[in-house]
DNA sequence: ATAGTAGTTTAGAATGCTTCCAAATTTCTT
DNA sequence: AAGAAATTTGGAAGCATTCTAAACTACTAT
């Protein structure tokens, strides 16, 4: 007998997701669980997500947008992409991948991990210890010659 | 005879690197120039060289020195980095090299080139060609144990 | 169940960085 | 020296994000 919208499997699903991962399974985590932990990897921003809430008939503060996206990211369900220009960005896909992203439009793409390797690792400076690594290859669209 | 303040050799020597990279060396310019093109390697953002430009006993309008950095920016004197989290920072470092950032106080400092080297490159997407290249590696501090 | 308490949500205000604006100024050309 | 184009300026505006304090909700212990 727990929580608040357990109306279905999908809704189970996505509070033991939540509950795993250490976060309460509040209704507005739900909600946006539905959206971001199906298992499609895609990249969001704080206000498309707002507004992909709206559209599903439901109403969420913007503060609440970003303290879930947080929330999120902190219990590792997200992983925060910090590469991209202006507005913070998620990313569903966990696994350890790179992107492309078009200098032009902002644009993402995930670069598929096996073409990319670091032949030699940069030595960790003394004290520290790597927690991700980010690469990203701005790409121009090219001049049709 | 040319400009604003040819008065000494250092400024000789800015201002034929602005015009070699077509910016038009205005005194704002020159003054900004000798503070960034001296040769050294570092990051900068706006407010701070906004300070340093005033530490130096000069004033300038922030707009004046946001336009300068971008300015810079586009005439290859600087290179912007993205990677890092909140506000706009130049590099003066414009040869490709990698960064370190430690996640907890933003400090970032430079990967030495030679200890990175990429194994194999992704497949840039069809009608693109790659821009630039950015890796960083972000640091969190080890918990002595 | 019920009450308590700790964590969450909310709307709107506040912040901070960056860009925009229109006027004044400066640079380079003629 | 005058004109045309680019630049600088200070302040206002814009935007994404965070803060705030009050209302609310979820879970725990009773």
């Amino acid at each position: 007998m727990t929580s608040i919208c357990d109306n279905n499997a999908e809704d189970q699903r996505i509070i033991a997701c939540l509950e795993d991962a250490g976060v309460r399974p509040t209704r507005q985590r739900v909600l946006i669980g539905r959206l971001l932990l199906d298992g499609r990897k895609r990249h969001v921003g704080a206000e498309q997500l707002y507004e992909e809430v709206q559209s599903s008939g439901h109403h969420m503060a913007l503060a609440t947008v970003y303290n879930c996206l947080h929330k999120f990211a902190g219990a590792g369900l997200l992983r925060q992409v910090k590469n991209i220009g202006d507005s913070a960005l998620f990313d569903t896909n966990l696994s350890e991948h790179y992107h492309f992203v078009d200098i032009e439009t902002g644009a993402m793409v995930d670069i598929n991990p096996a073409d990319v390797t670091l032949k030699k690792m940069p030595t960790i400076p003394e004290g520290f210890e790597a927690e991700s690594i980010e690469l990203t290859v701005r790409l121009r669209r090219k001049v049709t010659s």
